[in-house]
DNA sequence: TCGCACATGTAACGCGTTACATGATTAC
DNA sequence: GTAATCATGTAACGCGTTACATGTGCGA
């Protein structure tokens, strides 16, 4: 398995501000979804290891019980880290898409079954680019002095366009199939 | 984690006709490796386990060795849990690109080393697209006749598609950070 | 007062890749 | 003869999700 980019994702939303644990995993719900997300699990470990490092440090209030909310900042030494990390080539990633093997193995059950499965995929599609045009009219609005604006913009571009492209191609499909039903 | 699909995967393969396990890794290779792939780790472990199951059966000659290749083929009752698969709803995958991490970061770096990471990213697609244009033209040669054709097709229409929308999309974004160089 | 959102963390578990082990056959 | 490809398998290891544990603050 490769290497966890974990860190690189936390220190990369650091930079952007100072945030919670929380409120990393929320911005990145927000922004990164459908590119990159992290579960609990991933974040606070990685949020503990990055402060051992000195990547980042916490000015939480570690009175009593630590069942408060700590706010991080990266430092320095975090700043250079992610910088050499963006400059490295990224990794290209295996994709796995359950719903297209499904497709490829369609044969095997009634056009009308495959049909189906289309269709959800396309009302996903159809949710994912309402949320996505909604986020970038959102940056736009929000973020037009930000030095991150135009990346943000490119990111979500990005997705609109795979999701048109995609909608696209089930058109085509769903017309197939029909065909295919007699 | 959700539960490995490696078990459908091979039996939609030794669906389409038998194979040894050999075999499987270099179709999938050829034909879903754009949305779905497996590793030997997981290849040879579920052939094992297919076999005690009962859903296939090797023709592969035991003696002594056991070096020798062992030939797959489904069993009915093989086929009848491949489809009752195929018809249940497709789990919705999260997809992770190290690249877009990268780009949503981008503001961290000079624009420089983006567009070096974008021009990377457009020739491997370039290279992808080139690729499934010579598949699909085999599969037109090859598999007229075969009840499977509508659906490879399908599924290399999608990488197609894909593709082309990412290669607009990178133009665009290069046009955008060649202004932001000066 | 009940439920929800905020908030942080850990442990268990399965998944999937990589590397390793082994050996036959074919092409140069 | 020697390198590449065919061919099957296992073990180790790290990764990432899920479920669990715990507690606060706020609004209906």
């Amino acid at each position: 398995m490769a290497k966890s980019k974990t860190r690189y994702a936390v220190l990369g939303m650091l930079a952007i501000e100072p945030m919670s644990g929380y409120q990393i995993r929320q911005l990145m719900q927000m922004s990164t979804a459908n590119f990159w997300s992290e579960s609990d699990g991933q974040l606070y470990p990685a949020l503990a290891d990055l402060t051992k490092q000195g990547l980042i440090v916490s000015k939480g209030m570690q009175k009593k019980d630590a069942r408060e909310k700590k706010m991080y900042r990266i430092t320095a030494k975090g700043q250079t880290e992610l910088a050499k990390w963006l400059k490295q080539e990224a990794e290209t990633q295996t994709v796995r898409s359950e719903f297209m093997l499904k497709l490829f193995f369609g044969a095997n059950v009634e056009p009308e079954v495959n049909l189906e499965h289309v269709q959800v995929f396309r009302h996903r599609l159809k949710s994912k680019l309402a949320r996505l045009l909604e986020i970038k009219k959102q940056v736009e609005r929000e973020d037009k002095d930000s030095p991150h604006f135009p990346y943000w913009i490119m990111s979500i571009e990005h997705g609109i366009k795979q999701s048109m492209a995609q909608l696209e191609w089930c058109d085509s499909v769903i017309r197939t199939l029909e065909k295919m039903k007699h």
